[in-house]
DNA sequence: TTTTATTGTGTTATAATGACGCAATGTAAT
DNA sequence: ATTACATTGCGTCATTATAACACAATAAAA
């Protein structure tokens, strides 16, 4: 939806109320960011949205990530609703008007004070089309290691988002939402070591995943690889249930 | 502030943005709640107010609960927001603006869609002098095992600030902002459990909070019990700090 | 002086964790 | 074919954390 669509039919809107979303994946045993670079700024920023009247907050949410990723049904999960003084910046506002050509009579709903609800997700990088508004922005995976300065709050966003990754990794086993359906012991303790920023010991790790009970052991194996080759495991989304009923204290 | 001022400088306030505090202390070896009783209600609700467009949503929530219970500077923490559709409830909206003779078409601010921001603080039972609005309402301590029907969705953000405070409990020895300055280990205890809804051992409790190191052991004993006078303990607040750094895993 | 209830400090068995060792194995190099 | 290589899968062992329980010490009341 354009920004002059919006503002045309503002009344549709939530005043003073946005979405961000930190849409996280894996690829290259690193995590990736999905950002937006849009042409009238010099920062990024991340993907977000507006709620209409008729659709809860994390309606809006779901949205937001089907717009940029084409994905549904995926883990999304609100961290924080952000609400400072000064996280709105009349500079940044104005420049936007300007490269619609918006005058500031007509952009009242825009130009006010707004709080931001965050989300994060978690998506499989290879499901992932990422899709930008092609005439005003371009859309990109960016390397956590890597995150530019982002407009007003949304670095502090990120990171307030991510630091909730880490904590949830700890009482669910969420990191399966960022792998595709057949993967390897080694690559999921990638992705443990990637989110919590250490390593781990591959034995121990082994071990430990087991005694949850929520892989399942695959009758294949991954072929191309110069030395043993290792098995796959799928995710077991029933017994993953019961242990969400019981949680779980995985202590990385 | 009442209702109708806050409709005549509806311009001040951010549009359909509330905060709902959910305050815990603790009294009786239980959990209560602060709740109010309005006159206009059937059911209970919980402390909340809005969001004036120069206030931080945390300093909104700082003045919530300032006004209830006359406190400052204590522990406070934003948990969810609550967006979903029908959270409001026109018939509510309808008796309120009755009992205060408001004429719907001077009430829009007050009519539009509404989202929330929940937060949780833990209060000293004994600091806290509870305020109502007199004419209006009452206000009271609610066992957290007899909480009556709240209005519109405050059941569910009650229940979902408990959830965080267990939560929290695990990774934050926070239980102590719940007490007063000079406390007993059984009382320390005794809070615990009640937070946790289980009974602990209580040599094992005794072994492991000394372990943590937050706690300092007073010159002091309890008098007027009518066995072993137990020792008082107090927080130690530079130890505290250096905890909340490693961060804490008290797997309770 | 004895009784009572609870405190403070131990002990012991079991389970979880962290740090390693080593044979097995699928591909590539010789 | 045979060997080298890198990594897997399974195992060991010492250390630490947890759970369950024993018992003497003690403040006040009987």
């Amino acid at each position: 939806m354009s920004l002059e669509s919006i503002l045309n039919n503002s009344n549709n809107y939530q005043p003073g109320l946005s979405i961000d979303c930190v849409i996280f994946g894996f690829h290259d045993n690193s995590l990736k960011v999905l950002l937006l670079k849009p042409k009238f700024s010099e920062k990024w920023t991340l993907p977000g949205g507006f709620v209409t009247v008729d659709d809860s907050i994390d309606v809006a949410a779901v949205n937001v990530l089907k717009e940029r990723t084409g994905l549904t049904g995926i883990f999304l999960r609100q961290f924080a609703t952000f609400g400072d003084i000064n996280r709105d910046e009349i500079d940044f506002n104005t420049k936007v008007l300007e490269f619609f050509k918006i005058p500031k009579e007509n952009a009242k709903w825009y130009l006010q004070r707004f709080v931001t609800i965050g989300y994060y997700a978690l998506v499989d990088f290879f499901e992932t089309i990422p899709s930008a508004n092609g005439k005003y922005e371009i859309i990109e995976w960016i390397d956590l290691n890597n995150i530019p300065e982002l407009i007003l709050d949304h670095n502090k966003i990120l990171n307030k988002a991510l630091e909730n990754l880490r904590l949830e990794l700890n009482s669910l086993p969420i990191g399966f939402n960022l792998l595709p359906e057949k993967f390897t012991m080694t690559e999921l303790q990638k992705l443990y070591e990637t989110i919590l920023g250490r390593e781990l010991d591959r034995r121990n790790f082994f071990r430990k995943m087991n005694s949850i009970g929520i892989l399942k052991k695959l009758d294949e194996k991954k072929s191309n690889v110069s030395h043993k080759a290792p098995n796959f495991y799928c995710f077991d989304t029933e017994n993953y249930q019961k242990v969400l009923k019981d949680g779980l204290n995985m202590g990385w």
